[in-house]
DNA sequence: GGCATTTAGTTGCAATTGCAACCATTATTT
DNA sequence: AAATAATGGTTGCAATTGCAACTAAATGCC
């Protein structure tokens, strides 16, 4: 069942990253998506969407990562309601070091488990509904 | 991305449900793990395990089901330790008033945008995963 | 321009979660 | 049989979450 696998993988890499005394996953998700975009910089709503997120728990997220200094809130020149998240060099640092870690999990849990072909059918099934997903709203 | 699917499939479903006015998806894996039972009723540390659980978290679901009538504590004859969780009437009731919605959900998300040979693929690779998971203990 | 609507983000509060500490009971060791 | 460890479940507490209310700024409408 989805729900149960999901949970326990996520139960498996959580505790890798603890054990290695690093943050947990979601922090990664956010340091991840600020370094892939344009400048390394998102709007709050924009990463929101990203990472499945509601806007308030952002904005907690948020706090934290910007008290662990690994990313800056930004005002927004020609929107002044808004925040750019802004990723440190430290932020860059840190997703750097949790990869290892986390990539050796998804190893571990992906790769022993099931083969190349079965995998490549679940990546492009999970791209599938999520688009589905979006595509409804 | 596997995670960011989740969070939005379980949002979507916990969403139908509510608006059904209808209780929360964990209580629905409670309510089907103790109806397939033998006896309609489990250990407590059996079901934690089942739906991926931590032990203090169960003891509270399991309060707020019992509080709402769904299923009873039972002391064990043979462990004075612990306890067997019994589904009750009303919590058979509501599992099978639950599941047209879950289900509509489910295919809704599933069947529309996959294929049925696609999601065979993906359900046998998400046991053979939670398969390997418990394997390594 | 002036007023209702929408959007961005934050905050208060209640509910849920996770962790560690805690009893009670059972299993193991010696 | 006594001492020690392990198991089952609960509870306290701090951290996280979700929801609804809120401020501020932007947009749409007349």
């Amino acid at each position: 069942m989805l729900l149960a696998t999901h949970t326990a993988l996520v139960e498996r890499i959580e505790l890798a990253l603890a054990n290695a005394d690093l943050p947990a996953l979601a922090w990664y998700d956010v340091l991840w998506e600020l370094e892939q975009a344009p400048e390394r910089k998102l709007r709050m709503h924009e990463l929101a969407q990203c990472i499945v997120l509601s806007r308030s728990n952002l904005t907690r997220l948020a706090d934290r990562l910007e008290t662990a200094g690994l990313l800056q809130r930004e005002a927004c020149s020609n929107d002044r309601r808004g925040n750019f998240l802004l990723l440190t060099d430290a932020g860059r640092a840190m997703r750097k070091k949790m990869w290892p870690v986390y990539r050796a999990q998804i190893v571990a849990l992906f790769s022993d488990p099931i083969d190349d072909n079965q995998a490549t059918v679940m990546g492009d099934g999970f791209v599938s509904i999520l688009a589905a997903l979006n595509a409804v709203e």
